[in-house]
DNA sequence: AGTGTTTGCCAACGCTCGTTGACCACGGTA
DNA sequence: TACCGTGGTCAACGAGCGTTGGCAAACACT
């Protein structure tokens, strides 16, 4: 038993279970996710690869732990309605540029089948319901969204995980105004 | 010495070796680099994962042999100025829905560095090039490639790669009325 | 001081991987 | 018949992986 601890005092384990998260969030990045080998990450974090069993139960676990990803969209029926591709663009370039979380999750979707359900998982929860807001016909929602996926997830594609070069050299406002319009008309636009 | 067998009569093992490359190619679609293993191409190509080696060497040599990528572009100069972005879009979607190097080079560029270095080399030796010939601006050539790679990129990672319901579920038509547009002012449209 | 819970390290397990080298079977040529 | 290049199998190697259980130190509370 012993409610030792139990309320709001900070336990001195969690520096080292953040150390943790904050390593793997890393190596998934950088490496994908067989590559990101949990030696790799303790090492990281400067403990035993032991510890990261205990605290995150097995890697699929430690995975689920690093990458939960809020994209935070805002909420476009705030926004003026010519101006929502660009505010769209704008905010995946900023949310893209602080967090590596998206470049993990990227990385691992495209060759493990459990990171692959997560980002559909991220579409489903998150971009749909957005895409809901500015839609006109609620049927054509999901189509349209997924036309929205494409893009920006090409661009994040090839910026920061393939690094085309002349997609890493475009400067963020020039990518607003060429991606900026392209989003708008696949929510707003009629069907063509 | 012996020239027994030199100019064109078939070797009995030109047989197994194709049927390692294609195994290998559908492997690598299927699974990323990593977890594609010789010893898994090896049976389905029916033979002992030695011989894998005998023949490409290492796991390295037999990627670069079973992903040699020829996107057979078309000459933009003999298509109608304004149906550029359509063909361009077609062809890719015939492209990718014809032979799995394509998914196979893109689940492997995502993770694996020198993936990610031969998607670079065909960004640059194929698309580049087509690119220049419908440019107005020289110097805008490879940004506006750039833009068209992450458009293309992206619909393949949804729909072919990640699954998203959505992006599968859009009819070819559907797609080439959505993204031709947009390719054709990515390459032609005046810089916004 | 004494006790029980945290927090951590260490050493090992069983497994799979890429890769290697020894060995065998066939088939054409001398 | 003897030979040799070709196409193939088999068993093993060393390394790295995720994962486990046991044990030592640090701490919190009485």
């Amino acid at each position: 038993m012993t409610s030792s601890v139990p309320t709001s005092r900070s336990r001195r384990s969690d520096a080292t279970r953040t150390a943790i998260l904050a390593a793997a969030r890393e190596r998934f990045a950088a490496d994908g996710y067989e590559r990101a080998t949990i030696r790799a990450i303790a090492k990281d974090a400067r403990i035993d690869p032991s510890m990261v069993m205990r605290y995150f139960g097995s890697k699929e676990g430690l995975f689920a732990a690093a990458v939960t990803l809020d994209l935070r969209l805002p909420d476009l029926r705030e926004v003026p309605r010519e101006e929502v591709g660009r505010a769209l663009v704008t905010h995946f370039l900023t949310l893209w540029e602080e967090n590596e979380e998206l470049t993990a999750v990227l990385r691992v979707g495209a060759t493990n089948e459990a990171g692959a359900e997560r980002l559909r998982g991220i579409f489903r929860d998150q971009l749909l319901p957005v895409a809901r807001q500015v839609c006109p016909d609620p049927e054509q929602v999901p189509a349209r969204a997924a036309l929205c996926a494409a893009q920006l997830l090409g661009l994040a594609l090839t910026r920061y995980v393939l690094r085309l070069p002349p997609a890493v050299g475009l400067p963020r406002a020039e990518l607003v105004a060429w991606l900026g319009p392209t989003v708008q008309r696949y929510l707003t636009a009629p069907h063509p």
